[in-house]
RNA sequence: GUCCCCAUCGUCUAGAGGCCUAGGACGCCGGGUUCUCAUCCCGGUAACACCGGUUCAAAUCCGGUUGGGGAUGCCA
């Protein structure tokens, strides 16, 4: 049989970069095995997920072009099949009703007592603990509740499964065995309840849940820590992990790629799958990304959704090539892949264990390596929305956009950039202060610039290379050395002192613009020019 | 508190006992190319958390400490 994994996002806000990359390593796995990639919506929370969810959800993944095997499952259409889960459970004894805390009449799935025949489960040695005498020992079927004593002699509150205390007796300060619960098990299955006081220590045969996961290796978890967990909330909706079990068998899910915070889930989800009489599929767990804090990504943090990377003008082939690069490597040198090198490439074995930090400088870089690799067609294509929404958008024409476009393509990280290219068309310049007064506030520039206002006035043709001869010449009779006046010429018609080719900017700009800013600057900006006094 | 996981330059990572005076990338600094900026090219900066142990030999194995994260929910 071939691989199956999926992605089972809950659709209630944005998409995070760390869901959309459990995506995209879920993909790889796919593709790379010649698996199935499915989506499984779980949209069982109805309070918070929303259609508007639902959408942005799949339109990232077409953004990112992360195809999915089949029809996306809708968690939500599958609540009789979990509702009939939890019946079946109880029916065979694996689940049963508890009104715990408030609420009302719960369905807890029991961690089970007889766990021989669980593969997963192995005993794991003899357990002595010191308890906190005074806190009484509870045990009924819902599980042992007891009071570990602290280094400083104070009480520590636990509580675990039945099905974590094989052989459990519990000792008096002399030793004297009070209480043993294998004999009792049946009554206390049954319903019954004990409770005793001045007990001084515990002792059990430990039951561990082990499996290997694809990613870390061996994990094991006592039992005696797990409890009982609920899966029938008492309204009647199954929770998380009894509908996430369901469809995952449902679905003939093989491996379970997700987040490091699932790995808790597991042993639970593993003891499910047995009870619900299925082979457990692998498991995997990829490292959190982290934000530049070395913190869990929070609401705060709201540059983390993907649809915001996307606002800001990054490619969907540089994200998808930065984002699986957090927590996996190909293990030589490369980093810019394309998507065929990173199917070919990925596997399980190479994904770390440690939470990796989000570096936006570097996905910056990457991004516009994949810009500058862009035909230009293609790039002004991509740059249209990001302009449209330019105050001067109107002003721009296609012609020169497409000029501008191809002076600027390089210098363009992130299609955000084409804000900067508001001077090629509109003479609201926006002066950039300190590069105007260095470039500007000297002896002499103001004159410079009307001089070669009025040689331009006349330059023909005015392209690239009479622009050039125009400014040769006018240094040249004012006794500057070449180029020196291009730092002053730069700032007047553009306003910064960074951009495309001096000569070929102003060509674009044409005479009329260029000769207007250059008096501008030379009467208004200048050294010893009329609004300087 | 208890359980589980994690730990190499600022960041992402390579490294599965000798190839490591720890490699690459981003960033940063310097230089070259260029009319500026960007690109490109060269060079530099900077790390094995700490303490023990095993071994002829440890970033790599073991133990402990510290630090970080997760779980301990009728959230997913």
């Amino acid at each position: 049989m071939s691989n199956r994994v999926r992605f089972a996002p809950s659709p209630t806000g944005e998409v995070h970069i760390g869901n959309i990359r459990t995506a995209i390593f879920n993909w790889l796995y796919a593709r790379h095995t010649g698996g199935q990639f499915l989506l499984r919506i779980e949209d069982t929370d109805r309070e918070r997920s929303t259609p508007a969810a639902i959408a942005s959800l799949l339109e990232v993944m077409a953004w990112l072009e992360l195809d999915f095997d089949g029809e996306p499952l809708y968690q939500s259409s599958r609540l009789a099949a979990h509702t009939a889960a939890a019946d079946q459970l109880l029916a065979d004894g694996h689940a049963y009703r508890h009104a715990k805390g408030e609420g009302g009449e719960a369905t807890l799935f029991r961690i089970p007592w007889d766990s021989d025949a669980i593969p997963e489960v192995c005993e794991a040695g003899d357990v002595r603990l010191e308890l906190h005498a005074k806190t009484p020992v509870a045990i009924d079927f819902t599980g042992v509740s007891y009071a570990l004593l602290t280094k400083k002699g104070k009480a520590s509150p636990q509580a675990g499964a039945l099905g974590g205390f094989h052989g459990l007796q519990l000792l008096d300060a002399d030793g004297t065995v009070l209480y043993e619960l294998d004999p009792d098990i049946k009554a206390v299955l049954g319903g019954e309840s004990r409770q005793f006081e001045g007990v001084a220590a515990m002792t059990f045969r430990r039951r561990e849940l082990v499996y290997t996961d694809l990613v870390k290796g061996e994990l094991r978890k006592p039992l005696d820590s797990l409890k009982d967990q609920v899966i029938v909330r008492s309204d009647g909706a199954p929770v998380f992990h009894l509908a996430n079990v369901c469809d995952d068998i449902e679905q003939g899910i093989t491996e379970i790629l997700r987040g490091d915070d699932h790995v808790e889930n597991t042993y639970r989800h593993i003891l499910l799958f047995r009870a619900l009489g299925a082979a457990p599929p692998a498991y995997g767990h990829f490292p959190m990304i982290v934000n530049d804090q070395g913190k869990p990504f929070s609401k705060r943090d709201g540059d983390a959704y993907v649809g915001d990377f996307r606002t800001k003008g990054y490619l969907p082939e540089a994200l998808r090539n930065y984002l699986p690069l957090l927590g996996w490597s190909p293990g030589d040198d490369r980093e810019q892949m394309t998507s065929d090198e990173l199917v070919a490439a990925f596997t399980l074995e190479r994904v770390n264990s440690a939470a990796a930090q989000m570096d936006v400088n570097k996905l910056k870089n990457l991004n516009g390596l994949y810009i500058a690799a862009i035909a230009l067609d293609d790039f002004i294509e991509l740059i249209q929305p990001f302009v449209a929404s330019q105050p001067w958008a109107a002003a721009a024409d296609s012609t020169t956009l497409r000029t501008v476009a191809e002076l600027m393509q390089s210098r363009c990280k992130l299609f955000t950039d084409a804000a900067d290219w508001s001077y090629f068309f509109t003479d609201d310049l926006d002066f950039d202060e300190k590069a105007a007064r260095k470039a500007l506030q000297k002896d002499g520039v103001a004159a410079a610039l009307q001089q070669l206002s009025d040689a331009l006035a006349e330059k023909e043709p005015f392209d690239e290379a009479g622009i050039e001869a125009a400014i040769h010449a006018t240094t040249e009779k004012l006794g500057l050395g070449q180029g020196k006046l291009n730092a002053a010429i730069r700032v007047a018609v553009t306003g910064t002192n960074v951009g495309a080719g001096l000569y070929e900017t102003m060509a674009v700009l044409g005479r009329e613009r260029t000769c207007r800013r250059l008096q501008f600057a030379g009467d208004n900006l200048c050294a010893g020019s009329s609004a300087q006094g």
